[in-house]
DNA sequence: TCCAAATACGTAGGCGCCTACATATATGTC
DNA sequence: GACATATATGTAGGCGCCTACGTATTTGGA
């Protein structure tokens, strides 16, 4: 029935895709289940800062391993629903620094409890898969060493230019 | 840098979409390499209807675990490339029958040597990361048996409504 | 001191998937 | 054999990320 686990490499990005979605959907049902007015791409942001207070939209993207261009629009729509303020940073003008509001603190509080509890049930189901985030964790490991493209065209019978892809980090 | 391994259960979804965008972006960028037009999302049915033959959009669905709305639409895509071609099942008009036209045979024939390539580079990579597709087909079936919504209504303190997530295929 | 290069962020548009809803055809029951 | 229900596919629009490119500010030689 699913025949991707016989498709072996060509399409191991489509199940990690499948498998993420899967997880997102189910996340989002969640928060609407609970009539939490939520987007999942908050999330990064959101508990970054409130963990390490405020950032720069680079500061953030860089510990989330997601582009700028990401951050910032998860910014603006964070901004929109009142949770994040941003101001220049008065050091340096091109950097913009990104703060919880206090709606943003007090939801951060009532989320908690919620996010203790997609804890334990990621808990429970790494349990059930055999430790998938290490997994994960060797996954990131082996690719920031050698990416899928050089390994690929390593392979390759006729490698063609001397192109590589771009670092990921 | 990558706080995401300290974020833990919340994250696990971002993790896996982010590895899945590092391995598109990177097989996306072979083909450029190599100056082939060719789309992703194209491989999932392709590889399909040249291993099993004509199939319909729901077939090919089932077999690819995503929704008939996105074979929908890469079937559009694929036919407006030329590669496949559609006609009303006769035996049931509701169907539609998909078939590889000579010109998309010509480009699996084209693509299978850069696909055992993409296949060594997987294996490669799976084995540098102790076996992840493993790891994959286990988080699926854990998925399959309790899905993360179940799990997270499951731990909830206050468990909310009876509501349940629905069943993925 | 001036100006090229580097850096930080933003906008436009795309990708591959999704949900919600609409349409067309088939099936089963009275 | 008519009509409610089920099934197969399609359209509209959204999500969270991306690349390509543009603008504003800072930095570092010549």
């Amino acid at each position: 029935m699913d025949y991707t686990r016989g498709a072996g490499g060509a399409a191991i990005g489509a199940r990690l895709r499948r498998v993420s979605e899967w997880i997102d959907g189910d996340a989002t049902r969640v928060y609407a289940a609970l009539g939490i007015d939520f987007e999942q791409r908050w999330f990064g942001v959101l508990n970054q800062l409130a963990q390490r207070g405020p950032a720069s939209v680079g500061e953030l993207a860089s510990a989330l391993r997601i582009t700028h261009v990401s951050v910032s629009q998860t910014r603006q729509s964070l901004e929109k629903a009142g949770i994040v303020a941003s101001e220049a940073d008065p050091a340096d003008a091109r950097r913009r620094r990104l703060t919880l509001t206090e709606d943003g603190v007090r939801l951060v509080e009532r989320l908690t409890p919620l996010w203790w509890a997609f804890e334990q049930a990621a808990l429970e189901l790494n349990a059930d898969a055999g430790d998938a985030v290490a997994t994960l964790d060797r996954l990131d490991d082996a690719l920031a060493r050698k990416s899928l493209f050089d390994r690929i065209i390593a392979i390759m019978p006729s490698p063609g230019s001397g192109t590589s892809a771009p670092p990921r980090g």
